[in-house]
DNA sequence: TTATTTAATCAACACCTGTTCAATAAATTA
DNA sequence: TAATTTATTGAACAGGTGTTGATTAAATAA
């Protein structure tokens, strides 16, 4: 008798692995909405059923790739921070300049994603993990002023993406400490005159 | 001699009209992927060709429809504001009222494109929008302590956003005073140590 | 190793896509 | 109004899509 195991199928890795490179080759080549799942499978060298026995669609296989970056994003977060830059900025900085040294870490693939347009899965997935973030740290720092948290941790999730995408389009000219050091400068700016200005 | 005049054909118009509210319809009974250019043109009764003489692709249909929405946010913002909220919140805050009365007055639409993953095209417009005018502002204000105002116009445009997101996901549970106050309580807040705990 | 499970393959299917073309119909211009 | 311009139509096309069922091959369990 042969039960679910741990471990996923060599053959299964080998399919999804090939089929990844394969899109990732053909992203550098054209378009995203032109790719077909034809020529996805041709280049994989597997059958266009191997396709859509693990995926339904091609931005599937997409976010299979997208969740290998997310965990090392995850996983940059856990390790203990230690760098020049910490000695120059407030410590409370620290998680943040991981942020964007992760980013530059795989600056190849944030460019091709944000500069095309299909991020939304991938935005949602780095998004969701900011945001897990920032609630853990404000549930812990206990309540400031009647603000509604949940609130909050969106604002603040999508504002560091925003930061990112800024940085994205400027095709990285600034440093992560740099990143991480204007991030502290507009959090600590007193911005309620400057945000909207009040008409007449 | 015909020369291209200032009205578009009125043909082109009623296509696009006819197309505009077929997709709409189907995107209440079905998944937006799922939805064929087919689906559309039968339904709008119009033939494919005329489609493809329109757009390239079922998304840009989607935008051409998303255009009317965000031109209805760029409105709101040259229309003087009045209402009772004005009097109980400080001044500066009525232009950030008006974001949220305008997701209000659309709420509909942006529940169906925020709570399905196709907003990719019309967050860009969205943020976009909301960058332009946080920018402007920050420009008039002039400089605070070398914050790079690029930077700083993304972080609030995709922050405001975050809020927005926010509030459709709870189901517009609160009311547009209510996120606007919100929002000033998260930017006039000290958030240093609360965004980003220091790990000890 | 052998038996069993399961992934990958191949062929075939109806349908959708994106494009072309000549024919038609509706709009605009004079 | 008549003449001209241009959008829409309908048919046809080579391809891609998503799914099926039977067959083969590879991985796992005993």
């Amino acid at each position: 008798m042969k039960l679910s195991s741990e471990t996923t199928d060599r053959r299964i890795k080998k399919s999804k692995k090939a089929m990844q490179q394969a899109l990732l080759e053909w992203m550098e080549e054209k378009d995203f909405k032109s790719i077909t799942i034809t020529n996805i499978v041709q280049r994989a060298d597997v059958n266009r059923g191997t396709f859509y026995k693990h995926y339904d669609y091609k931005e599937q296989l997409l976010e299979d790739i997208m969740d290998e970056i997310t965990a090392d994003l995850k996983e940059a977060f856990r390790k203990p921070y230690k760098s020049k830059a910490m000695l120059e900025l407030p410590e409370l900085t620290a998680p943040s300049v991981k942020i964007f040294e992760h980013v530059l870490k795989h600056d190849h693939f944030y460019t091709l994603v944000i500069a095309s347009n299909m991020l939304t899965g991938f935005q949602y997935k780095l998004v969701s993990i900011l945001r897990g973030l920032v609630l853990e740290d404000l549930l812990q720092a206990a309540g400031d002023e009647g603000i509604d948290q949940r609130l909050q941790a969106g604002y603040h999730s999508h504002a560091i993406f925003g930061l990112i995408v800024e940085w994205v389009h400027g095709g990285f000219e600034h440093k992560p400490d740099y990143m991480a050091e204007q991030l502290l400068l507009i959090i600590r700016n007193r911005p309620a005159e400057v945000v909207f200005k009040a008409e007449n």
